[in-house]
DNA sequence: AGCACGCCGACT
DNA sequence: GTCGGCGTGCTC
């Protein structure tokens, strides 16, 4: 008798293991491995993942059966079970949490629990329960004290019943078409019959003649047969109606096909020693470095090629915002429809459908995101990752996966390369390449030799004497007056959101603090709005200040909405686009300014980092960084990092085509290396720089790093058990470990809760592991005491 | 996470 | 005496 083992969708330590269930007869050739199923757990019911089928009983209770399966084809295969262990081993995640992240989105789904009323009495007695519907879904926490009792009450009497319901989660979609029931002779046989004037009759029969494989609706009606007739027919015999799979198509624009370009030198050999990994299925790391316009998705799309010639199939993946239209076309043009996209952008139902021709095989190349890491590709010959760099392959909640492990995990289970790609290495990538653990391919040139745009420092403290508008220097202005008149474009770009815009109280000093967090509010006009970034509350921006009444209410600091004014106000000719997270939140905003902006239908694009980043606009000949510096003030080992790619990556932006390219860069820190070698473009020279200052100060890549946060409403309490924390690590680690903290969080109050850290520096603990597992499943126990305890495995940052 | 069981205080 | 507070422990 088969036992089936069960994950549950039951997100703790208690329950992160497997639980057996039986298998009736009917659902006996049904219930695969990888598959998801409802089962009865205590007394509801919830979903679960089916990660082992077995004859042998290890549960010594008494077993319950699977109610339902959820899918009929598993979602996830050996691999990626596999690869669920291990990632949930790697990044302190429950299993359950990990399956999840590795199936799309869209097709989650959780048992809800609903109640259903008969009774018109009842229905009328519990109006504040009920609402009047017959049915309700049933939400423990949206009810009080005698709602829940009433309710139990209701249910023991046989007056309210209970049942669950998966919610809803994408399907496939289907489509009606037709299929002939009767033969074609017989068809034609009817064809002969009928009276002269039922000319769509005998086109529908013509058609139904032509073959066996159903005919879509759609295509009926372009033979001018509509619903009526197809209904007649059936209701005749003639045909039968069938539901066919319909996949929705998440490219808008057709595509042309492209060959492959000419190599440089140094291009062909990075492709065909890729090529001469993937023949011969070896599971090694390449680093791809390569200047910004060296040509490297030229070399990927080679390697792909190779890749498919050889009968695999290959997996890109971009960062967040450089997946645009633009790349993906490029793709698509190259290898047309077996190339899938996997986009946050995408509705959940295009990304399942995506989803399923990757699993069919019909899909051979995908381009996508973080997410796409997880796609059930088979035979994969090449994973390459551009920007290798790029902070979105890291996952910010739980589980907290580093895109390039999993990449790497993939390349080993399908012994194949890995490409990680990029202008500014991640160190910890770079100082690997330096070590041989991976191999090193450069791009030095950039394509036809193109000259690298002229860098100006412009600082800022020399500046702040200029005048009133001082958020711009004399050189930008100048700069942008001659750019305009030359009818040519230009980008201005700041480098964060957060300390933007501020109010502060010309009188007493006063700044508008959120309720809820430690931190000021901040501005946003076109709302007249005074908004936390954190949690999202808001209030209206006051008209006197809250502590002395004072009407000197000032907005200070720079957002990118002001800086649109101000160059508004001092270029009023020119026509000013502004692209960041407000301008951008709904879907395709994004897409739309890229495309002004490259329609040249604005002269002058304002915005935050996200400009910054892999595009492609031949006609700006100007780059303005207004405040490059604020990245170095983060309290981060990483900023200076993070501040020199920015630049990098801007720099590159200037000029890419015959125009030759200017960037100013304007800083309070002129002599900082990460602003003087990004002028230079010199990233080995960063790398060497940046390389000392790791190793003094014991960050990585010399050393590996743990982040613990704990976090609770009560302030004194996360203190008391951040200290019991460090005394439990103090007392497993080896005194080689070096252990910072618990110290208060950068921005110590977030909804309403207080947040402490704990850093854990260190080359080699073979107990970390356990004693961090040990340590969340007594997070546990101490959760009931309000009590939340996380752990990121080589965080981005130690804020 | 839910949901039930179980053990103590304040009420018809 | 019971109702109901929430601390504790289990869910195949």
């Amino acid at each position: 008798m088969p036992i089936a083992q069960v994950i549950v969708d039951v997100p703790t330590s208690q329950t992160n293991t497997p639980y057996s269930y039986g298998i009736s007869d009917q659902l006996l050739d049904i219930i695969q491995v990888g598959m998801r199923v409802l089962v009865p757990f205590g007394r509801r019911q919830v979903v679960g993942f089916v990660v082992k089928l077995t004859d042998n009983q290890t549960f010594s209770g008494k077993l319950k059966n699977i109610i339902a399966p959820v899918d009929l084809q598993p979602v996830l295969n050996k691999e990626l079970l596999q690869l669920a262990r291990w990632m949930a081993a790697d990044t302190y995640s429950f299993l359950i949490s990990c399956l999840q992240t590795i199936i799309p989105g869209g097709m989650r789904t959780k048992a809800k629990k609903f109640l259903t009323v008969t009774d018109e009495a009842v229905l009328g007695d519990n109006a504040d329960i009920f609402q009047g519907h017959a049915q309700i879904e049933y939400v423990a926490k949206e009810l009080d004290k005698s709602q829940l009792k009433r309710i139990s009450s209701l249910i023991q009497q046989g007056l309210v019943s209970e049942h669950y319901s998966l919610s809803n989660h994408a399907h496939q979609l289907t489509q009606t078409a037709i299929k002939a029931a009767k033969s074609e002779v017989e068809l034609t046989k009817i064809q002969d019959e009928l009276p002269n004037n039922a000319k769509a009759q005998w086109r529908l029969l013509e058609l139904l003649k032509q073959g066996t494989e159903p005919i879509l609706q759609t295509e009926a009606a372009n033979h001018k047969i509509t619903g009526s007739t197809i209904k007649l027919a059936e209701q005749k015999g003639w045909l039968t109606k069938i539901q066919v799979a319909k996949n929705r198509n998440p490219f808008t624009s057709a595509v042309t096909k492209s060959q492959p370009l000419t190599l440089n030198p140094e291009q062909a050999n990075a492709v065909q020693t890729i090529n001469a990994s993937i023949d011969r299925g070896a599971n090694q790391t390449f680093l791809l470095e390569g200047v910004t316009g060296s040509g490297k998705t030229e070399v990927y799309l080679q390697i792909i090629a190779n890749a498919l010639q050889q009968g695999k199939t290959a997996m890109l993946l971009v960062p967040e915002i450089t997946l645009t239209p633009q790349i993906v076309g490029r793709i698509r043009s190259r290898f047309g429809e077996q190339v899938a996209m996997m986009h946050s952008s995408m509705s959940v139902g295009e990304r399942f459908d995506e989803w399923r021709r990757i699993e069919s095989g019909a899909a051979k190349v995908v381009v996508g995101v973080r997410s796409a890491v997880f796609v059930p590709l088979d035979n994969i010959g090449v994973i390459i990752m551009d920007e290798e760099h790029d902070s979105s392959y890291k996952q910010e909640e739980n589980p907290r996966y580093q895109t390039r492990d999993v990449a790497k995990w993939r390349g080993a289970y399908h012994k194949c390369p890995v490409v990680l790609g990029s202008a500014t290495p991640s160190l910890e990538t770079r100082a690997r390449a330096g070590k041989g653990v991976y191999q090193r391919l450069v791009l030095a040139h950039r394509i036809n030799d193109q000259a690298l745009p002229e860098v100006e420092i412009v600082d800022m403290k020399q500046e702040i004497a200029g005048g009133p508008d001082s958020d711009l220097s004399a050189s930008l202005l100048t700069a942008i007056e001659m750019k305009l008149k030359r009818h040519e474009q230009i980008i201005l770009m700041l480098n964060r959101r957060g300390y933007s815009s501020f109010v502060l109280c010309r009188n007493c000093g006063f700044v508008p603090k959120c309720p809820n967090c430690d931190i000021s509010l901040t501005y946003h006009k076109d709302l007249g709005q005074l908004k936390c970034h954190y949690c999202g509350f808001t209030r209206p921006m006051p008209r006197k200040c809250d502590q002395c009444g004072s009407t000197k209410l000032r907005q200070l600091g720079m957002g990118s909405q002001k800086l649109e004014e101000t160059v508004n106000r001092l270029f009023p000719t020119a026509r000013v686009l502004r692209m960041d997270v407000d301008t951008t939140r709904k879907k395709g905003a994004h897409e739309r300014i890229i495309k002004q902006f490259s329609e040249q239908q604005a002269d002058i694009l304002v915005g935050t980092q996200m400009i910054a980043k892999g595009l492609d606009f031949p006609n700006v000949t100007l780059v303005g960084v207004l405040n490059a510096d604020t990245g170095l003030e983060f309290p981060d080992f990483r900023s200076s990092e993070r501040t020199f790619e920015l630049l990098t990556q801007v720099a590159g932006r200037a000029g890419r085509a015959d125009k030759a390219g200017q960037v100013i860069i304007q800083t309070f820190n002129p002599d900082h290396y990460a602003i003087l070698l990004a002028q230079t473009q010199n990233y080995e020279e960063f790398y060497r720089t940046e390389m000392k200052v790791r190793h003094a100060g014991k960050y990585p890549p010399y050393y590996f790093t743990v982040k613990i946060t704990l976090s609770a409403e009560n302030e004194k309490q996360v203190v008391a058990q951040s200290f019991a924390v460090l005394n439990q690590l103090q007392q497993r680690l080896s005194p080689n470990a070096v252990i910072l903290g618990p110290t208060p969080k950068v921005i110590k109050r977030i909804n309403r809760r207080y947040y402490y850290q704990i850093i854990i520096k260190y080359r080699q603990e073979p107990t970390l592991s356990t004693t961090l597992t040990e340590l969340l499943n007594q997070a546990q126990q101490k959760s009931k005491s309000g009590i939340q305890i996380g752990i990121d495995n080589e965080p981005m940052d130690f804020m």
